[in-house]
DNA sequence: CTTCTTTTTTAACTAAGTTAAAAACCGGTT
DNA sequence: AACCGGTTTTTAACTTAGTTAAAAAAGAAG
């Protein structure tokens, strides 16, 4: 990219960055850098660094967002919600750090707040009390963000292996806790893992309102 | 505190450090300067920063074990969960960015892992399957971390209101979305929208085992 | 009192966020 | 073609933070 700067031009190489070197890997520098610039270049643009992230993390929730358009809903709000938490998990994943760096961050923009409102509505209308709504909205958030915030942890001290492997975890433990060394092996795979508890705060939330 | 120093006082000084400033108020210097010494004296005892947070990571979970020392059991392995989720997030919110900064840290310490070892033991003589204790653990500490990071973002906003105040917020999204705007202005007590979530959570492990 | 070890400080290096001022660029005007 | 005003980017520089090496200080042991 030459010069022609522009805020999103920033945003999208500063997510490029983040890919490629993790959240630490995110400098004024490197951003510019893979712009082929210089640092002080972006503030033209952006007021400091935390406007960047503030940025970046708008951006990551108008993919949610885009991802959910366009589906078609089955009726049943419990998939919407479903169809959601897939969603959200699926963009927190596309980036290194993405749970931890842009959670506590889903609900600054106005546009992205906007676009709830057609699921709300439609929950509502489904018979659905609004309080109900809020509650499993932000359960199935905190959920996602949790899960994903581990499994990137994981995923991530692959590159360290000391940390997390399961044997080396065995090594330190010894051979007292069974169980807790169960634990440690019985962590298949992360998409069934997710869809399988995922399942499971739906039934509550399910069962919550008396179906 | 005047010399002396120690890897548990230098860990103590940065968690006071941190409640004071926040996660980027912990600076080897100002937790030097916290403890009336130099900043590369903290060096003789801590191999580099990371070090120091992973320490500090440690003495939070070991202080979530401590809080569910010495509590009496009921017997109903649910309300084990429930007491666990309890204990997790109030020693998350006894530290500023609590969740945020040591959430992903949980499984490091051989000690702390080992803690584990009477509850699932316990839990599974009562018949629980292992794989559905895991599940159960890991759902809860996925929904307290999600919570808990939602939960503290808000509050530390209080100090810069033009984010996540409901009338600002309210300000900006405009009056076309009375559900969204509805539910900005739906979380009192956090307290009990924590009990509340929880239980429902719990319910949904609850079913799944089909009790 | 000397010597060896442990602990802390001084000095200094590097990287990063940020700012101010200068330079370069660009479109329109004479 | 040369000039001008505004926009954009660079240069230079400042500050703070993590870190290291070497020197100084503080203890303990003989």
């Amino acid at each position: 990219m030459a010069k022609g700067l522009s805020r999103e031009g920033i945003v999208a190489a500063a997510l490029e960055v983040l890919d490629a070197q993790g959240i630490d890997g995110v400098t004024v520098r490197a951003v510019a850098a893979q712009l082929g610039v210089k640092a002080p270049a972006l503030y033209y643009y952006v007021h400091n660094k935390q406007d960047l992230l503030d940025e970046m993390g708008t951006e990551i929730q108008r993919r949610v967002v885009a991802r959910l358009r366009g589906r078609v809903a089955t009726g049943d709000w419990l998939d919407d919600l479903v169809a959601y938490a897939g969603a959200l998990r699926a963009v927190y994943l596309e980036h290194r750090d993405g749970a931890r760096t842009f959670s506590g961050t889903l609900i600054t923009d106005p546009d992205v707040l906007k676009a709830q409102e057609p699921w709300l509505r439609r929950w509502v209308a489904a018979g659905v009390p609004p309080a109900a709504v809020f509650d499993a909205t932000e359960m199935v958030t905190a959920f996602v963000v949790g899960f994903v915030i581990e499994e990137q942890e994981r995923l991530q001290s692959s590159a360290d292996p000391s940390r997390y492997s399961p044997d080396e975890r065995d090594r330190r433990l010894g051979s007292e806790v069974p169980f807790v060394s169960a634990a440690g092996h019985a962590r298949h795979d992360n998409q069934t893992r997710f869809e399988r508890q995922l399942k499971t705060v739906i039934a509550g939330i399910d069962r919550q309102l008396g179906s």
